[in-house]
DNA sequence: GTCTATAGATGGATAGAC
DNA sequence: GTCTATCCATCTATAGAC
């Protein structure tokens, strides 16, 4: 119930997530529905939970990833096929008109922010990341059409903005190389 | 009214953006809207005309500004009284369901790519500067609350992209002072 | 042009059979 | 646990007075 309720969410927007056609898109009526959710608050609140499961492994990933933490946080920004990414996108769309999915996205934000600063060790750069991530992301949430997965920043801008943070990372200083700073740092 | 759609959307979301709130904002009755606007749709299709003729001033007010292009397009990222952006980001929100605020999002980015990567003649940077702008951007659209400014990026991010786009733009090579490379190229 | 009144559809939620 | 039936509020849109 909780997979209909994202899709519906990430494919046609909060307007078109109701417990009817929640219900049809899982398979029961609205009556079952409203028996494992009781209100339409508490399914939110159940996407919340398991968005805060997800990130938590996310981030585990993250650290572990061969590509480094950086690309690895950047490529999979825009990835449209895991349980999270999908999770994100949906929780993004109730942000809208939700106080709690708004917080729920800034702490993930958060947390984030810490580890790939922690990756990087440079403030500035970490913070810009992030916003390049945002950009990927909120563009492929928002743009990204039913029937359209091209729409909004594909591989072609996520490509240029890793190569434009090589650049950065390989003039850091600390690498020497060029093709592999900062970025990869920890990675190993 | 055009004013008060564009407020409930951009406050309270799609959701709120009902007639009924629409007109009460707008200091009208139901009946007097739907005289201007015959159809919740006509209403939205106004929004999107509007917007096309505030992006074309942006584009020119970008041309001119004094501490350049890029500058100016990131630090107007998360502008909150501009006109322009507000209607941004009231058609970012209809955009959830709407296919033509969809497609009037998408048209808004492909002019600002057009004239940033004229502004920096680097196709890669032009587009991560997007990206990052779209960051600040969608953030500050979808993260900010309604009594909250301070949510989302603020000055402390885009201080720090404008930074490290600077390291880069001082790199490139034809500038020189690395102070200020292709970043405020055509800026004089 | 702007209003009130209301129609018709759909939303969230409850009651109670099975 | 899951269903159907139903209540009540709200939404878009129409009709017609002023």
């Amino acid at each position: 119930m909780l997979d209909a309720y994202t899709d519906l969410l990430e494919r046609r927007g909060e307007r078109a997530a109701t417990l009817d056609a929640v219900a049809r898109a899982a398979g029961v009526s609205k009556g079952g529905l409203l028996y494992h959710f009781a209100t339409k608050h508490a399914l939110e609140a159940g996407l919340l939970a398991r968005l805060d499961t997800l990130v938590t492994a996310d981030l585990a990933a993250m650290r572990t990833a061969p590509e480094g933490p950086v690309e690895h946080f950047l490529r999979s920004s825009a990835s449209d096929d895991t349980p999270f990414d999908r999770t994100l996108r949906a929780v993004a769309r109730l942000s809208q008109s939700s106080d709690a999915a708004r917080q729920a996205l800034a702490d993930v934000n958060t947390r984030w922010l810490a580890q790939i600063r922690d990756a990087v060790g440079d403030d500035d750069l970490a913070r810009t990341i992030l916003l390049i991530s945002d950009g990927i992301y909120y563009g492929s949430a928002l743009l990204r059409e039913q029937g359209d997965p091209t729409a909004g920043p594909g591989a072609r801008e996520i490509d240029a903005a890793v190569r434009v943070i090589r650049r950065l990372a390989g003039n850091e200083g600390d690498g020497a190389d060029g093709s592999r700073g900062s970025l990869a740092a920890r990675a190993d």
